[in-house]
DNA sequence: AGAACTGACTTTACACTGACAACTTGACAC
DNA sequence: GTGTCAAGTTGTCAGTGTAAAGTCAGTTCT
């Protein structure tokens, strides 16, 4: 019953395969977890279809997961840690902070369109241990580049701003957009407009929002 | 395999429990249904439970919805009808399309909280029939009152306005504030800060939205 | 009235699942 | 070598979804 919570090393790099001991089974295991959800989704996934693809036993997970829900906590973890390396570097370069929360939508949907089984597990209360230590502190890291870019723009222009408010908010659009995406582009087609891109909608949302933002001065 | 999409009558009001016909076993079940969902959450959900509660034999849902997902995609259909009909009730009585945005974003997370589960497989394409012309047609309606009253709203202001985009941002942000609202509500208790309730929240992110849609005018 | 039909369920059956316990395998320390 | 321990294995159990066949009650036809 080890907590291994995504540690990413890749430790013995050349698994010979056929060795008893895997080398680094538990990404193995998040990696064919990946895999499952984003083909079959959330709601057929399978403890055994996963160590199956792994090429392990049914049990084998336990012993590095516990359970299920340790499992899909790990992803989750590692879903977080993605999320935040992705923004830290994306916000590395640039300077102004409007353009540095740009660059964080732009981040976060595109992490969430890289890593969609993750994605989909992340705040998912029901299937992932919200107390495990590992969990909160990687999903915190992602959320302080965010909350700390949105201060940036306050204090930029001296704006009247609720910095949390406006942090949920643009985390909000970003999420829902990740959920509701494939619903708007069936909407469209249904209607016979043409398909609005992900990166059209990430921009066209950010503008807005930082309109919203930025219109109540001191 | 009846396709029973979420009828709202209630017939045989008064079903004396002994009898072998239900009387009305497709409500029921949807009742358990959501009932399962809201305690154990999607992620433990069975049918075998749903059927327990509703005091028939395990095969029982398979008759009226053929499977798990005929069952929850009619659950679907049952939440976009409620959310069409409080949406419709919310801007019934206001002229000022501005108030009528503001009565539609609280309508929208208030039928969230209020049918934590229907909401919860509304969008979730891997659980629900998502090609259901039931589920579709409920879905365009709700959508409608959004669309319409963004373009009212760009209409009344003469605004340089994609109606298609912010409609779809503010369902985002409504969406992604369902999601994710408990996890503000933890992260601020973890931070000292006192939990800001739903309400603000909306209050606050319609305040901004709002600005930002009306920041540019022609 | 009785017979035939149909919809609403139940019973039975099967392959699959998550979780647990008990066992085996390999690697390393001494 | 022996001991130890992590990393897997096999086996088992109750619970699950779905399909098929059986049973019951109400309606309709004659």
């Amino acid at each position: 019953m080890t907590s291994d919570t995504a540690t990413t090393n890749a430790a013995a790099a050349a698994a010979p395969a056929e060795r008893y001991h895997h080398g680094d089974l538990p990404n193995a295991l998040r990696g064919a977890a990946a895999e499952v959800i984003t083909e079959k989704g959330l709601g057929h996934f399978s403890l055994r279809e996963v160590a199956r693809r792994a090429g392990v036993s049914h049990a084998a997970p336990a012993h590095h997961f516990g359970d299920t829900t340790g499992l899909l906590t790990s992803l989750a973890v590692q879903g977080f840690d993605h999320l935040a390396q992705v923004l830290a570097d994306a916000t590395a370069g640039i300077d102004d902070p409007e353009d540095r929360l740009v660059a964080i939508g732009r981040g976060y949907v595109e992490t969430g369109m890289r890593y969609p089984a993750h994605c989909q597990v992340m705040f998912r209360a029901d299937v992932v241990d919200c107390d495990d230590p590992g969990y909160q502190e990687a999903g915190e890291r992602a959320y302080a580049v965010l909350v700390d870019t949105v201060r940036a723009v306050g204090a930029a222009e001296n704006l009247d701003l609720d910095v949390d408010m406006a942090a949920d908010l643009c985390w909000s659009a970003m999420q829902g957009l990740l959920e509701l995406y494939p619903n708007m582009v069936r909407r469209r087609e249904a209607s016979g407009l043409p398909p609005r891109d992900l990166e059209e909608s990430i921009t066209g949302f950010t503008r807005i929002l930082l309109d919203g933002i930025r219109a109540r001065r001191d």
